[in-house]
RNA sequence: GCCGGCGUAGCUCAAUUGGCAGAGCAGCUGACUUGUAAUCAGCAGGUUGCGGGUUCGAGUCCCAUCGCCGGCUCCA
């Protein structure tokens, strides 16, 4: 007899041998038909599963967090079935459940298209309807082999040879065999709610060099409603594409003629851009910042001695011969920086340096990878390097945690994580530096009480980070804000300063990025607010119409006194009727429309109308500029 | 870079099996003098991404190339 411990605390008791579905059945015939997997001591296992010693034990049922994904995969065998039958020659490769659905490679006789994908679910359906039962079978190593060198699985056999000498399981259903550990669901009929969204080609295990295979992307939910609904934020996020509103709203360009992921800001974009810029360089000032400026080329042996001609070439476009010497132009602002910090000797009591520079940098982007403003191959980052001693460091990046949270806020963004990467295999820099470093790092970050997820050996080699992403307004994570030591470059250049002792030291450096790049956050900022940009971002906050001839010395006078106060402002005089006017600037998500007639223009008000429709009417102007916030000051 | 799809007026999109390139919006001109998401009429707008080929004839078929889109890979 073994003693399985359930959740509540409870001990049943059962043979050994007997499976998950056995306990749940034990536990309760309603559990029992609920179930869709087993937990055991905290690993989520098939139902089918025999257990042999005691264990804590949890049931996993349509209402646990596990269970969407034991429904995707299941929901990929399926999907893999219904492609087996339309091509009996199919290779698999891989197929797992995703953070909102599932996908699996396949090698196929032909490319897929659109229409293969409505046949398929198709056929998909049939296979749900007949609710053909996972069976699970546990077979050897060499009976594992045989069978899948035999149906002519050559990703498979590769996938087994690469798993030790253990036990290795299939999962059944209707005519497809996979290899998989599982867990499924009981039967095909489990699962129902689901929806094939794409095809793209992926390479096998992700490498370029291996053969490029056909992925089917899907979704699927327990229920109607959340598919439904996680089809409807797929459509949202279509709606709020930066690529399309930077378009309507007359933000950006880019010109093939002129080369792919250089971006044009247009007049709006540009307004926008400068807001973003004059507050970022606002705060930082506030925040004990320096800004510098540096060039935008500089010669080769700056980029040998940093490191980017061994590590980073295939970024860096090809140097330009100027008087003889090689000039490249610069991927990353660093090394001039720190041309800065050697300019003179330092001394302990200069530090920290805090510089900061709005520093436009080109790096070369493989085609297929460019995107809107998201990817681009010049780009402005929001950079800075603080150069500290040992001891600052930890406040040093509190500091920066805490500013860039307050940055994040005035933008909006409501949900910040953080994303801790530590040493990798191979590193420079003495271990003890790295403790400290991440020490600080995760102090920091306990210390403004964010939640944090650790990318155990995910940090670059010269140094661990902190990465934070923020949330959209539509629950999409953004990476932005990165904060890296780095260990390399102050090495490499040689950066020293005088200590207490007389001694030369070493410096610690912290390469740091708020807003990541502006190009980047733009687009993010776009998509947040859907394009209807807080006031004190709007490219035109304001526009006045009057209704007719009659009321346009009154519309004049109240322009310019808006534009004395340094609110942007336009007058549409245009002789069409006010609810054209309104509509237009209703498409161009103008935060206020100032509608001016008889009723205004006699007792000397206005009625202003909001982006959401609603209007104030009979107000005083200056009562109304009182009490908006047309800028942003403070954080 | 790789796989697949797509490139038609400034924008959004039509154009039967290969058979006269078209509409709405935007633009311009004029009329209308307007109260909360499109007033009416007229005009103009094109080497169908670029280059080859097949054909009596190509937006449509073939090849090549550039770009874009969805992914892979990579990353701010």
């Amino acid at each position: 007899m073994i003693q399985l411990k359930l959740p509540d605390g409870k001990i049943i008791e059962l043979e050994s041998g007997a499976t998950v579905m056995d306990a749940a059945a034990k536990i309760g015939p309603g559990l029992a038909k609920a179930a869709l997997a087993g937990k055991i001591n905290g690993e989520v296992t098939d139902l089918r599963v025999p257990l042999t010693s005691s264990a804590d034990l949890e049931i996993i049922t349509s209402k646990s967090p596990e269970a969407s994904d034991v429904c995707r995969h299941s929901m990929a065998h399926i999907m893999a079935e219904a492609v087996l039958k339309m091509f009996p020659d199919a290779q698999f490769g891989i197929g797992p459940a995703i953070e909102t659905g599932f996908y699996y490679d396949f090698k196929l006789s032909r490319a897929l298209t659109v229409e293969d994908l409505e046949l398929i679910e198709k056929e998909m359906e049939a296979g749900i309807k007949a609710k053909s039962p996972f069976i699970r079978k546990e077979l050897s190593k060499e009976e594992a082999l045989k069978y899948f060198t035999e149906t002519n699985q050559p990703f498979k056999v590769e996938l087994i040879n690469e798993l030790g000498d253990q036990t290795i399981t299939t999962f059944t259903h209707g005519g497809f065999t996979d290899l998989c550990r599982g867990p499924h669901v009981q039967d095909s009929g489990a699962v129902k709610h689901f929806k094939l969204l794409s095809v793209a080609g992926a390479y096998w295990r992700g490498d370029e060099k291996r053969p490029m295979l056909q992925r089917v992307y899907g979704t699927a939910f327990s229920s109607k409603e959340e598919l439904k609904e996680h089809l409807d934020r797929l459509e949202e996020a279509k709606k709020r594409d930066h690529r399309k509103l930077g378009k309507e709203l007359d933000l950006y360009s880019i010109h093939e003629e002129v080369g792919p992921g250089l971006v044009f800001w247009h007049p709006k974009g540009a307004r926008i851009r400068h807001e973003i810029e004059t507050f970022w360089k606002d705060q930082h000032y506030k925040h004990g910042y320096e800004l510098i400026n540096t060039p935008h080329i500089g010669q080769k042996w700056l980029w040998e001695t940093s490191g980017h001609l061994d590590f980073y070439k295939e970024s860096m476009y090809s140097p330009m011969e100027i008087d003889g010497a090689d000039y490249f132009v610069k991927p990353m602002n660093c090394p001039f920086h720190i041309m800065i910090y050697k300019s003179q000797m330092r001394s302990y009591r200069d530090l920290p340096l805090r510089w900061a520079e709005l520093g436009t940098v080109y790096r070369y982007e493989k085609s297929g990878v460019l995107h809107g403003l998201m990817r681009v191959r010049g780009f402005t980052q929001d950079d800075a390097h603080i150069i500290c001693t040992p001891e600052q460091i930890e406040n040093e990046i509190r500091e920066v945690l805490r500013f860039s949270l307050g940055i994040w806020k005035a933008f909006e963004f409501k949900e910040v994580k953080a994303y801790l990467a530590t040493r990798p295999e191979k590193a420079v820099g003495e271990e003890s530096r790295w403790a400290t470093a991440i020490e600080s790092l995760r102090k920091a970050v306990a210390a403004e009480g964010l939640e944090c997820e650790v990318d155990a050996g995910g940090g670059a080699f010269y140094g661990p980070k902190i990465d934070l992403k923020v949330k959209d307004a539509i629950g999409r994570e953004w990476q932005v804000t990165t904060i890296q030591f780095d260990f390399n470059l102050p090495e490499r250049f040689d950066m020293t300063y005088i200590g207490s002792d007389g001694n030369k030291h070493r410096p610690y450096m912290v390469h740091r990025a708020l807003l990541g790049s502006i190009e980047r956050f733009f687009g993010v900022l776009i998509e947040h607010h859907s394009g209807a940009m807080p006031l004190w971002l709007a490219p035109v906050q304001a526009v006045v119409m009057p209704i007719t001839e009659k009321h346009h010395d009154y519309a004049r006078k109240i322009v310019s006194s808006m534009k004395l106060q340094g609110i942007r402002c336009e007058l549409d005089d245009r002789n069409d009727k006010i609810g054209y006017r309104i509509r237009n600037a209703q498409m161009q998500k103008v935060p206020f429309m100032l509608i001016l007639g008889d009723q205004e223009a006699d007792d000397g008000k206005i009625t202003v109308r909001l982006r959401n429709g609603e209007n104030l009417t009979g107000i005083m102007l200056d009562d109304f500029i009182r009490e908006q916030e047309w800028k942003k000051v403070s954080i």
